[in-house]
RNA sequence: GGUGCGGUGGUGAAGUGGUAACACAGCGGUCUGCAAAACCGCAAUACGCGGGUUCGAUUCCCGCCCGCACCU
C-alpha cells in the first residue's frame, strides 16, 4: 500500500534533520522524503552557502532538487568570510519557521554539525561580533601568551579550552574583552543551550569506510571531469583571493593551489590524490562529530529513513493514508 | 666488467659505537561566531643479507644482493 502525506494534512513542531559524511548520499536521500513527506530543505553546509561555490562544494543542482524549495543556498558572498554559525543560526531558524508555518516538513540536511547543533540546540551564540582590530592585536602574541591572558580574564573558560588551539583561544578572549563591558550578559566560562522548540528526528546516513572512500573518490573524479577547475578559476578571476580559496578548504585550497603554481598537467594526478586523501580526513572528522550524538538514528538505505520518517510524523500527528483502496 | 653513491617503520627522510628524529599516510579524538576551518593524541613487529672487530653495531671492516650514476 502506498502512504502519502497530503499538503497541511498534519501540524508540524516537527523536523527532520538528514546527517552524514560528505558524499555519503544525503542530498538525494533528503529530497527524496521531502517529496514523499511534504517537505521543504534547509541545507546545513557552512560552504554552500556561498555563491558560486557550486561543483567543489557539492551544492545540489536545480534539477536534483526536483520541485523541492531550498533554503539557506547561496545567502553569502564568497569574498569575504563574513558568515559565521551565527548568522547560520539566524538565517536558519527563520527559514525554519517559515516553513512551519507554510504546514510543511522542513528537513535540514548537512555535513556541517556545528550548524546544524546551533539551529536544533537553539545554542547560546555569544551576542560577541568578531572583532578585527582586536584579533589582530592578540595574534601577535603566542600561544602561551594567549592562554596566560584568557586564564586571567576568564579562567573557567581557561579550564576547558585547547590551550594550543589559537583560532579559538582568541575568540575567547574577544569575548570575555567585550563582555566585561556588558555585566548582565555574563555568560562566562561555559554558555550553554536554550534546547529546543520542536521534535527533532535524527537520521544519519551509515556507509562502510570502504563504501564511503569509493564514493568520494568517484565524486571527486567527476568533478574534476566536468568543470571543478574552471569553476575555482572563475571565482578567482572574479575577486575572490587566494587567501580566501585557501580559507575556503578542500576542493578550493587545493585547486587554488595547483592554479597558482601553473604546474604541469601531469599534477593533476597529484592534485587528485592529494584531494581525495584530505576529503577523506574531512569525512573522518564528520563521523567523529556525528558519533557523539547519540540520537542520531544510522540508516542504510531509502526504507529505513522512510520507516523511521513515518513513525516519527505519526507520533501525534495527523496524517492521512491514501491507500490504493480509498 | 670497473668506479662511486645509496639501501632505516606503508612512503619520504634524519642520525648515532650503547637498539633510532621528523614529515606524510594510518588510527583515535576535541569542538558554543572563521567549523570543508583550527587543534590534540596514538601506534608503529623500520636500520638489505651473511660474516668479522667490539663488553656492545643500525653506526666500523669484509663479502654478497639490490638500486642509481658514471666509466670501459
Amino acid at each position: 500500500m502506498q502512504v502519502q502525506f497530503l499538503p497541511g494534512a498534519f501540524v508540524g513542531t516537527k523536523v527532520i534533520a538528514v546527517v552524514g559524511p560528505t558524499a555519503s548520499g544525503k542530498s538525494a536521500l533528503a529530497v527524496r522524503l521531502a517529496r514523499q513527506f511534504n517537505g521543504e530543505m534547509i541545507s546545513a553546509d557552512s560552504r554552500q552557502v556561498y555563491r558560486g561555490l557550486n561543483i567543489g562544494s557539492g551544492k545540489i543542482t536545480k534539477r536534483e532538487m526536483k520541485g523541492v524549495p531550498h533554503y539557506l543556498l547561496d545567502v553569502a558572498n564568497p569574498k569575504r568570510p563574513s558568515f559565521t554559525v551565527a548568522q547560520y543560526q539566524k538565517l536558519a531558524k527563520l527559514a525554519l519557521e517559515n516553513i512551519i508555518q507554510r504546514k510543511k516538513t522542513p528537513i535540514v540536511c548537512g555535513g556541517t554539525g556545528f550548524y546544524i547543533n546551533a539551529l536544533r540546540d537553539n545554542l547560546i551564540l555569544p551576542p560577541i561580533a568578531p572583532n578585527p582590530k582586536l584579533r589582530q592585536q592578540l595574534d601577535r602574541l603566542d600561544d602561551r601568551q594567549l592562554y596566560l591572558k584568557l586564564k586571567r580574564l576568564d579562567p573557567k573558560r581557561a579550564g576547558n579550552i585547547d590551550p594550543y588551539n589559537r583560532r579559538r583561544l582568541i575568540r575567547a578572549i574577544e569575548i570575555t574583552t567585550m563582555l566585561g563591558r556588558v555585566p548582565s550578559l555574563v555568560i562566562k566560562g561555559n554558555p550553554s543551550v536554550k534546547g529546543s522548540p520542536w521534535h527533532w528526528l535524527m537520521l544519519g546516513i551509515k556507509l562502510s569506510p570502504e563504501e564511503l572512500r569509493k564514493k568520494i573518490d568517484a565524486r571527486l573524479k567527476f568533478r574534476i571531469n566536468h568543470g571543478l577547475i574552471a569553476e575555482v578559476r572563475r571565482l578567482h578571476r572574479n575577486g575572490v583571493s587566494w587567501k580566501r580559496l585557501d580559507e575556503l578548504g578542500l576542493e578550493y585550497r587545493y585547486v587554488a593551489k595547483f592554479l597558482r603554481q601553473q604546474k604541469h598537467p601531469l599534477e593533476m594526478a597529484f592534485l587528485e590524490r592529494q584531494l581525495s586523501t584530505v576529503i577523506w580526513h574531512y569525512a573522518k572528522r564528520q563521523m567523529t562529530w556525528f558519533k557523539r550524538d547519540k540520537t542520531i538514528q544510522w540508516v542504510e538505505n531509502y526504507r529505513e529513513a522512510e520507516r523511521l520518517t513515518m513513525v516519527f510524523l505519526r507520533k501525534s500527528g495527523k496524517i492521512i493514508k491514501i491507500g490504493k483502496g480509498l
